[in-house]
DNA sequence: ACCGGATTGGACTGATCGGTCCAGTTGTGT
DNA sequence: ACACAACTGGACCGATCAGTCCAATCCGGT
């Protein structure tokens, strides 16, 4: 029953509800966003809606899906210049500034729909279960640049590595939206930091 | 509106209300747990639930109070015992193994709470924020204690370091939930245990 | 025994939820 | 111009939600 848009103009339909659906629930969580908001925001009607989604929860799992587009695109694109301590550092600082510039609301959409969905929804799960892999991927590859720069030890896991600083990215972000307070994100991203260079090669400096 | 109880049979009821909400909560959810679900749970009636809380946001401050009391209290327990590194290890085993044993359901409640409320209920927010700080002070007397053995550097800002073992620990939870694997949990912990050591005091050992 | 406050049961309400349905419009190929 | 599929609008439905209300019951003090 569920179709996908076989015309531009349905496809640009689908793609405003997906959308809307994914602003409203990244500040209010799924549960707390009706479709009547969603259809509201998005200026579509409910026929419309199940024109292209079988339930409420197929268009969350689009909303993950597009989250998972949008942030993994975006961080695998300044990952890739990163082939130095200094990058490293100016990366985290951007993930400070920029929560810091949304005064700490939201944080990681990924995160937030991973700590409501994980226990509720299995094939939610999953998704979001594989999109923390993909980014821990791309931080993987960044790690591996830097080993391969003599940064890191030549017995490095870069693959445990990369979701120790997943981890830490993600809990830092839980801490900021919790107290407001962006510095929480950034002494956790620079703990991670620290964690990365005590893996330099020789022991003895 | 609002009355705490006066008698001791009004005590357990109110206690039976806020454990059947805490409970559910903590594997639904705020939005998704109904009134009726937590009434029924806990063998209660609509009038006792309102005779002992003005509303739902009620009942769920008064179910952060009752998780943020039963966490703290009991890591604040292992944490005293905590001195020397192989103690710091043993504890974060016991994390690893607890939650194996849960099937990585759940995780920490106090930090599910954060990420379903903290954006749209402030008074929460301000709750779970207190409640992070006053594990993060435990763990910051935690690494103060390791530092006066010489463990950590003299300069060591134990305060910061706290908060970055905690959003690790958050982090890790996080992960481990959404990928039903303990091990994501396992390596953030060994990353902070890292970070940490990398904090010990002469550059030359 | 009896009084008054504490406590309890559960029917009830209006709002809102996700989801269904069908008649109407739009757009395109011929 | 015609046909047909794609798309759209919105009324409607049963279920469920948080919250209200009142009469009944419990229980310690006297």
């Amino acid at each position: 029953m569920p179709e996908e848009p076989k015309t531009e103009r349905g496809r640009r339909t689908r793609e405003r509800i997906v959308t809307s659906a994914a602003r409203l629930i990244e500040r209010q969580g799924v549960e707390a966003t009706g479709l009547d908001q969603v259809l509201a925001e998005a200026g579509a009607s409910k026929s419309q809606l199940y024109h292209y989604f079988a339930d409420k929860q197929a268009l969350v799992r689009a909303v993950i899906a597009w989250q998972t587009a949008s942030i993994v695109d975006g961080v695998a694109e300044q990952l890739a210049r990163i082939d130095s301590w200094t990058g490293l550092d100016a990366w985290f600082d951007t993930l400070v500034a920029y929560q810091r510039s949304m005064d700490c609301h939201i944080g990681c959409p990924i995160g937030s729909l991973a700590a409501e969905l994980a226990d509720t929804d299995e094939t939610a799960r999953q998704d979001l279960a594989l999109s923390f892999g993909t980014w821990a991927g791309q931080l993987r590859t960044m790690l591996d640049r830097l080993r391969e720069r003599g940064l890191l030890g030549p017995d490095t896991d870069t693959e445990q590595s990369a979701y120790a600083v997943l981890a830490t990215i993600q809990g830092g972000l839980l801490l900021a939206k919790t107290t407001r307070d962006p510095e929480r994100l950034r002494v956790a991203l620079t703990a991670a930091g620290g964690y990365l260079r005590s893996l330099a090669p020789a022991p003895g400096r």
